[in-house]
DNA sequence: TTGTCAAATAGGTATTACGTATGCTCCACT
DNA sequence: AGTGGAGCATACGTAATACCTATTTGACAA
């Protein structure tokens, strides 16, 4: 056996063997994570107090310090407030307090939404603010940014066969228009929710070529009305585009729940 | 002296001298919205390392502890991360993975916002919501809702004449709708950012009388809109009121920098 | 019986001190 | 020149302790 013949017989199934390499788990996150499941879930319900601080963090096998900078994260997420005196301690907030932006906090409400209605609204809310901006892009657009979001939708053309680079292409052409928008604020909102809803698993089910056909379809309806500066067709176009796409992966669990308009 | 009169002495300023009560002025929060501004006001830009947690703490004069919690905080608006060993520290992050939606970055970013950008973008992105949200209320509204919505809108016009009072009903109406629309997502996002505005110094400024009359007169439009049932228009008139109230209000200041429509 | 004040108590707040884990950096050895 | 290990800087985690604050409770007085 040769050199080279060994170390092809050893090296096969060394060289990717676990790329799954956590960073590194840290115990705050895990606490955080169990107790914005433990609210969002309603186990425990607003208004409910949380046990003090000493025996939850015993309950959590965790140091009472570690557990406190986990209280202040869900403090920071608006799930529950604090304050010190006797008969008082850390109380779960009302709903409307919650900062449902939050990653963690949106990814469990989509986790724990049986009806897919949070999707529903989210897409609705991405609709909304996407429209809004293609239709700023459309009024504002440079030459420049024309070419590059054009650049983006050719990647999109040819790699049509290819879902997972097809999917890359789509997501940058939408962060072009954003980026071209202006409106930061929007941008950050939509991205933020669009982010959130991709790494559901509900929302990412296999994608069957011809529905990549119709998106790109879509996307290049959307070009036009860029590039031909008409405003209200860009809004409406994007706005059909992102609804649209999210009725085709829609699992059929409730379907009327919430009108995608 | 007497002893009374010493005691006038000193009690004279006793009995309600500040009224303005703070409830317990916490350290944390004290830390975490002085980080919070440079890193908003570009003191500490994307890429910056924050100087190590024990100089760091005794800069703010606080203890370590008390600091950590403070950068968990921070950790969890988006705006540094941090990472253990040597030449890492906490770093600043760049400004697309900020939690634009949270309170005191909101508020950071109003505040060091000279062209008014940012409250043209938030005005923009709430009149999208809200336009949604009134009309999903007119297509699925009840006659109770209706009522309830009927009586806030009279509360309106019985006090024009008392601008406090006339304010809270206009919140109210406001409320409702976003409520009978369902999309709590979005009913969650519009809220947050309607508080940050009118929190806002630049944003309450004295309202006349005419004005108070104008913004009736769109309420009253919104609510035959929503009345009748005409989804386009319920979108419509509310979105044309959100951005002609902030138009009204807007000091002059770099009118033209984001259209709002 | 009712009102008021003060002590007891429960809970969070803040400090301090210590040990652990992790990644650079650099130097020595191959 | 490359590689491997020692050292170091820095954050992570635990523990013990003292303090501050709001509620409860009970005693005492009207």
């Amino acid at each position: 056996m040769t050199e080279q013949a060994a170390a092809a017989d050893r090296g096969a199934p060394r060289v990717l063997p676990l790329p799954d390499r956590s960073p590194a788990p840290r115990l705050g996150v895990a606490v955080v994570e169990a107790l914005v499941d433990l609210i969002v879930s309603g186990a425990l319900a607003p208004g409910d107090t949380l046990p003090p601080e000493l025996p939850l963090s015993q309950q959590f096998g965790v140091s009472r310090t570690v557990l406190r900078e986990s209280i202040k994260r869900l403090e920071e997420k608006g799930l529950v407030s604090v304050g010190q005196g006797r008969g008082r301690g850390t109380v779960v907030q009302p709903t409307r307090s919650w900062n449902t932006m939050d990653r963690v906090v949106l990814k469990a409400l989509i986790a724990h939404d049986r009806t897919l209605g949070v999707l529903d609204e989210l897409t609705v809310v991405r609709g909304q603010l996407e429209a809004a901006m293609a239709g700023e892009t459309a009024r504002t657009r440079s030459s420049v940014e024309l070419d590059i979001l054009r650049g983006a939708l050719e990647d999109m053309r040819v790699s049509v066969h290819d879902a997972p680079v097809f999917n890359a292409a789509d997501v940058t052409f939408h962060e072009i228009v954003m980026a071209a928008s202006g409106n930061r604020l929007a941008e950050s909102i939509a991205r933020v929710l669009f982010e959130r809803a991709r790494e559901s698993a509900r929302y990412d089910v296999a994608t069957p070529l011809s529905l990549r056909q119709e998106t790109l379809r879509e996307h290049e309806r959307v070009f036009r009305a860029i590039e031909a500066g008409l405003v209200r067709e860009a809004e409406e176009s994007m706005r059909a585009h992102i609804c649209d796409a999210w009725t085709r992966r829609r699992p059929p669990d409730h379907k009327g729940t919430q009108r995608l308009r």
